[in-house]
RNA sequence: GGCCGCGUAGCUCAGUUGGUAGAGCAAUUGGCUUACAUCCAAUAGGUCACAGGUUCGAGUCCUGUCGCGGCUACCA
């Protein structure tokens, strides 16, 4: 660690020694800390997909969740910030897919599921080990002591235990339903997983056959083969005589039996306003179906092949049957009208793959079952008011309860909740939480452990990788042991950093699963970052090229340097440009922190006791010991209003130009004067101090550096631990 | 279609209760001043998208228009 006091900051020879002496002290650990304060402060960690490396978006939650950790740890709060990684089963196994059959030519089902399973936990455990090792190299002040996984065993006990408890209230439910079907991902996905693209597609305007007194329009004509009804609005007069009777008629070589319902979702002024029900194989036709008792006849299978018919469409996939059947309907006479339109086609938000609505056996938690909120003293609810999961949701984020920054993402997460359907959590995949459900012919038994007896089958589907993710706060810390001293001491958590991207795929699950588990809320702010876009803004993709590494510019620049671009001028909540001379700019700060404590150290040689707040003689003193007082006012309430980007600004100000461009200046002069000397010195090695201090939790590296090289006579081990600057007033 | 946000210096963006427009980068000019050329001194650059309104006073609040982006819905 000791260094000569070089010409200038070279990153490079110190960073990973800083970090290893910081591991060493044992102060990440919150039960180390010094003992002047015992209030707990948490934050626990989002955890990292294991699919691989870390992005600058990580780089910037890191960075964030950082600075507050250290900026609170100065304080003199019992800091914890718990980190973790996150097996994130689709993604994680569909690139294990991928690897597998550009390396060795196989599919999964080539091999067993066990010997399958061992190759996605091999890849998984690599993935980790980088990403552990690049937090560290982001100066990342978690407690490794704490590491959790989402599919290790304390974190399985709690899922199957948030299961059961569901499945007990009757908020999980087993139900025959209308699915999203991901035929390339070959399992069911959640409808926030559902990603729109917008496509040309044809309109097709037919009728059914050449006796049907309606003609509808579809741009899935194969699909059409399963309608069991066609819909009219009730207040179209167009239609209105034919209401309630029952057509039966071959189409395309099938038999189908339509009959002619009025239904008030139905659109009078688009097409011909008359649709063709599909309850098979569209969530709104089945809800259209669901309301007037409609049968529902599946005409496309898992693989997206048509499964009735003749040899014309049968065993086809839709789209080639799509063509079969428009010919058909053209030789047939019956089509009336070919239109080009824009239409969203639904894919799966990971393979990319065609989303096929089709009916299927799966688990779902129901969003607006009535209960009894079981919870005695909740700040939530009284015990045993009658509520639903979405109430719950509603009710957590609020003035009252937890605050999201920026503000107007509250008003996202409302509209989102009110759109809110039950939530499909089975997955056919193999990597993942296996649903704790055992079947024995007619029989079902769930339970947190297998049951006794023989001929028991556990349910061969997995859960959906948010529903682990959504204990995250809780299991980390000890729950179900509600005695956990982790989760009595720390939770509820204090701080949620991440991205906005996953407001709903997490935070509100989290929401969800933690207010029902535990009625307390997880966090009480939610801090939301933005999107790091490159230069140009465009959003950085591999398929772009337009990638930046972190571990490229942490080796280019240095840690601070990163870490201080990330946040300077970027706002809670707003995506931000990040140029490499912005990253290089603040390598340049870095540098000039360091030649200001060389300046000052030549200045100070003998060792001094601890410091105290000196007098100003001159003008200049009074100016610059004024401004100190205000930036550490300044700095400390923003980072209290978790307005970082501001207080970096302040700090850069004061650093470079109110402090080294003028004050420093002035103190040539001033230093000549023999009898200004001392005082002048004190007050230069007073300022550079307390911006250590303050900058600390930005550039801790640097900080650290300068820090051990100030000569005092009594230091803490660490600047992590000096106290954080207070003005009296 | 609904909701949300954005439009401020060449570029990227700050601007916290309404009170004389800011930063970083880029640019121009001049400086190797012994902490730093990864630097210093100075300069230039904006009718804060547009149009109204409230106010003594609006980048900031209200209404409308135009342009851009995002989320969400799924008109079949």
């Amino acid at each position: 660690m000791e260094h000569e006091f070089e010409k200038s900051y070279d990153a490079r020879h110190y960073e990973s020694d800083v970090y290893a002496r910081w591991e060493q002290s044992g102060l990440f650990n919150p039960d180390n800390l010094p003992s002047r304060d015992r209030t707990p402060y948490c934050i626990i960690m989002p955890p990292p997909n294991v699919t691989g490396t870390l992005h600058l978006g990580h780089a910037l939650g890191v960075t964030i969740q950082d600075i507050l950790i250290r900026f609170k740890r100065m304080q003199g709060f019992k800091t914890l910030w718990l980190p973790g990684t996150d097996h994130a089963a689709i993604a994680t196994q569909s690139k294990v897919e991928k690897l597998l059959e550009k390396e060795e030519g196989k599919r999964k089902h080539d091999l067993p599921r066990d010997e399958f399973l061992k190759r996605v936990e091999t890849f998984a455990k690599q993935s980790h080990d980088t990403i552990v090792s690049q937090l560290r190299s982001m100066g990342a002040s978690c407690d490794w002591s704490r590491e959790a996984f989402t599919l290790d065993n304390t974190r399985n006990f709690a899922v199957r235990t948030a299961f059961k408890r569901m499945y007990d209230d009757g908020l999980i439910y087993r139900k025959n339903r209308v699915v999203n079907w991901d035929v390339k991902g070959q399992t069911t996905i959640s409808d926030d997983e559902v990603v729109y693209v917008e496509r040309e597609a044809k309109l097709y305007t037919f009728r059914y056959s050449k006796d049907f007194p309606i003609s509808i329009s579809t741009t899935r004509p194969e699909t059409k083969i399963g309608d069991t009804a066609v819909a009219v609005h009730p207040d179209d007069p167009r239609y209105q005589e034919f209401v309630g009777k029952t057509y039966s008629f071959t189409f395309c070589g099938v038999p189908v039996n339509v009959t002619i319902i009025a239904d008030k979702s139905v659109e009078k002024d688009f097409g011909t306003g008359a649709l063709g029900v599909t309850p098979a194989h569209s969530m709104i036709d089945a809800e259209i179906a669901e309301r007037h008792n409609l049968p529902s006849v599946q005409v496309i299978d898992e693989r997206g092949k048509i499964m009735v018919g003749d040899e014309r469409i049968k065993e086809k996939k839709a789209t080639e049957a799509r063509e079969t059947i428009v010919t058909w309907l053209k030789d047939e006479g019956l089509l009336e009208k070919e239109e080009t339109i824009t239409q969203n086609v639904a894919t799966a938000e990971r393979t990319g793959g065609i989303i096929e609505p089709l009916p299927k056996l799966q688990w779902f938690v129901d969003v607006n079952k009535e209960f009894a909120f079981p919870h005695a003293k909740s700040d939530l609810l009284p015990q045993g008011t009658k509520t639903t999961l979405k109430k719950l949701m509603e009710l957590a984020v609020g003035p009252n309860h937890t605050a999201i920054i920026p503000e107007h993402f509250t008003k996202i997460y409302r509209h989102w909740i009110h759109n809110l359907r039950d939530w499909c959590i089975s997955r056919q995949i193999w990597y993942g939480h296996r649903i704790p459900v055992w079947y024995r012919g007619e029989e079902i038994y769930c339970d947190i452990t297998p049951p006794e007896g023989e001929g028991w089958k556990q349910d061969s589907d997995t859960l959906d990788t948010w529903f682990s993710s959504g204990l995250w706060t809780c299991s980390t810390l000890g729950w179900p042991d509600k005695r956990a001293k982790d989760f009595l001491t720390y939770h509820p958590t204090d701080v949620l950093e991440t991205g906005y991207d996953i407001l709903f795929f997490w935070i509100a699950r989290m929401i969800l699963m933690t207010t029902y588990l535990t009625g307390q809320i997880p966090f009480k702010t939610v801090l939301l970052h933005g999107i790091v876009r490159d230069a140009q803004k465009q959003k950085m993709s591999k398929s772009k090229g337009n990638m930046v590494d972190p571990l490229e510019m942490i080796e280019q620049y240095g840690t601070d340097a990163l870490r201080f671009a990330l946040i300077f001028n970027t706002a809670p909540g707003t995506d931000s440009a990040l140029a490499e001379d912005k990253i290089r700019g603040m390598k340049h700060f870095a540098n000039k922190l360091w030649n200001i404590a060389r300046f000052v150290c030549a200045r100070n040689h003998a060792p001094r006791p601890l410091m105290y707040a000196p007098y100003g003689n001159t003008e200049a003193d009074a100016t610059i010991l004024q401004t100190l007082k205000e930036t550490v006012v300044n700095v400390t309430r923003d980072l209290e209003a978790f307005q970082l980007h501001e207080a970096a600004q302040k700090l850069y100000q004061f650093t470079w130009h109110d402090f080294a461009d003028v004050y420093i200046e002035a103190s040539k002069a001033q230093r000549a004067d023999a009898t200004q000397q001392e005082n002048t010195d004190t007050i230069l090695l007073y300022c550079l101090l307390t911006i250590l201090k303050l900058l600390h939790p930005f550039m801790p590296f640097v900080t650290e550096v300068l820090y051990q090289q100030l000569p005092f006579s009594e230091k803490q081990t660490t600047l992590m631990i000096e106290q954080w600057p207070v003005v009296e007033t």
